[in-house]
DNA sequence: TTGACATTCGGAAGCGCTTCCCCTAAGATC
DNA sequence: GATCTTAGGGGAAGCGCTTCCGAATGTCAA
């Protein structure tokens, strides 16, 4: 049997083979300096030569930090059908791998038991900070507070933590100045969970544009349900959006599964779309592009969000290394969407 | 400030507190024997008062393993409408969870690149074992056989590689069944990317169960697309199947998409499901149930199947450490479907 | 009472790495 | 030519843990 496959090469082969100190390799590895060029050179090349890679247990053990950053979302967010927030977890992988960190996914429950859904790697300290994506149980993120310890919500926000978000209030008032750009005049607003920041702020911008372009949104055609956004709510409030005789004649949905929802059962009731009812939608999920006929919406670069979301935490860590104190003050750092004209409205 | 804030807790202030040898304390924290019941006691009662937690980091060093998993899938599976392959990472979570391990969740292009593509856990040496879920580059599997390291491969399989799968052959059988008891006698599958074992071992199952029911499939109702099974691929081979005068009553296609994606165009060209044309998929995503009318599919437990993997792959990992040498036999394991009867078929 | 043998626990080595400290040798300065 | 400076590199401590080994204590038969 060689030797090369029996045991892992450590950093004394390396020094052994280079005929130097471990110490020398360390600093070769890391790429510090006080190391004549002749010597990296040699080093770079033994370590070359037997495929020699640092253990990151044992400089992650003595550096005393973890190289790890936790991704939390709830359960039910991480299943559902669109895939909305695998798309940010993509980008904080992709963005991890530049930082070389390793993104430790786990879940959490919609209702948030404090000691027994603890994760793992906040229980165990193995994690140099956290991002949370999308809403979360308030009991959830005091655990959070609870742990001085950076975290970075994404597509959320709470008092008292940093947090990087779609601009969308923007989005709303981009949609607003289209709406009536298109001449709609009679302009409504159909949202879900009114709890959620996320969809309120669409709400704001959207009557910002609309106050701002002149025609005011009318507050008996703002139509709201206290359940999750989902295709189903977006079938049940279509029934009020339809009912009334002078209804809307273009509807501004706080994201796709209600603009979904609702197109069905506005063509089921006969109703063409865009032309007796316009229709947008938001975040630009896979169907959206795929319905017939295709959703006007807004597109979220969730890939974007997520790599921002990780820089956005690391340098939270590095800060709070060095000052040995948890930053004061919660940065939101909020990022442009694009609106997206497509057949619906 | 407080020491409890300044400095993680380590076994030395437990031996302490305890007062005994740190030697004890691992002992004990470890379960291990020869330590008297009284002592036990005081140092887990000491460990309880001072809360701690033994660090994972240093352990696995002098452990010389990682207790890591690595979870592999290709990007486009990942942020894929359905989410399939969600659930089996779920499924492995749970179990992880069990286990004490932690699961490193990364994606392989639909490509693979073999230097540039490789996983970071894998050139790191940071996983005691390989999940990879679905269909992967054979680059990739070739690149993982040569690191002699436990793989086991979650639906899908390949020669030399242990693997979970669903029982394709006995649900595609179970449809056959089915579709006969219906009365249906003109039955026709419709599949996609023939290179897919288990794709392929659902035609084999209805078409041995189609067979033994005295009704063999009919050559020429057998659609094949060499495209991946996508409902822009169901929608394509949709003209094929509606086409014949004398076309099939009863369609079993390899998966929902398909199945959703001819029903779309056979609902447009006026064919009403199941009436004149009947129709069933595979997976039980969550349009299937959403859809009108309901379809017909069947239920693969993704989460099961997850767990399922990983218990195997611990398998694989304590029988590669005992015996220093990686088993031989690539066994297979089989998990059984359920039919799910809606209103299509 | 004594030797043999468990049982229980402490000491210490060592996992692979970073980093501090110190030594050496060569160049700079007077 | 003597002293000072500085760059380069070696030695060793130590991160938190497991585990081997041996010491101390107790138990029991002879």
């Amino acid at each position: 049997m060689e030797p090369s496959q029996t045991k892992r090469i450590s950093i004394r082969d390396v020094a052994r083979e280079a005929g130097v100190a471990i110490s020398t390799v360390s600093l070769v590895m890391n790429g510090k300096a006080n190391v004549a060029e002749e010597t990296r050179a040699r080093v770079a090349g033994a370590a070359e030569k037997l495929g020699y890679q640092p253990s990151r247990q044992a400089r992650r053990l003595v550096q005393c930090d973890t190289g790890n950053v936790g991704f939390v979302l709830r359960e039910d967010h991480f299943t559902r059908s669109e895939p909305f927030y695998t798309g940010i977890f993509l980008g904080v992988e992709f963005e991890a791998r530049r930082q070389n960190r390793y993104v430790l996914l786990t879940t959490v429950p919609e209702v948030y038991r404090p000691a027994l859904d603890e994760p793992r790697f906040l229980r165990e300290h193995n994690v140099d900070g956290v991002l949370v994506a999308g809403k979360v149980d308030g009991a959830f993120l005091d655990a959070l507070a609870a742990l001085s310890l950076p975290v970075v919500l994404v597509d959320y926000s709470a008092p008292g933590f940093a947090s990087v978000e779609i601009d969308n209030e923007g989005a709303g008032r981009a949609m607003a100045e289209h709406f009536l750009r298109q001449g709609y005049r009679r302009p409504a607003f159909v949202g879900a969970d009114p709890e959620h920041p996320s969809l309120r702020a669409r709400l704001v911008g959207f009557r910002r544009g609309l106050a701002d372009g002149g025609h005011p949104l009318d507050a008996a055609r703002v139509y709201l349900s206290e359940d999750a956004p989902t295709r189903a709510t977006g079938r049940t409030l279509a029934r009020d959006v339809l009912a009334p005789r002078e209804g809307p004649d273009a509807v501004f949905c706080a994201n796709d599964a209600l603009a979904l929802g609702l197109i069905e059962v506005a063509r089921a009731q006969g109703r063409s779309v865009p032309e007796s009812l316009a229709v947008a939608g938001f975040d630009d999920v896979q169907s959206a592009s795929e319905s017939t006929p295709p959703l006007t919406t807004v597109r979220v670069f969730r890939e974007h969000l997520g790599e921002l979301s990780l820089l956005h935490l690391s340098g939270l860590i590095t800060a709070a290394r060095e000052a040995r104190t948890r930053p004061a003050a919660a940065s939101a750092v909020r990022v442009a969407t694009e609106l997206v004209v497509r057949a619906t409205a």
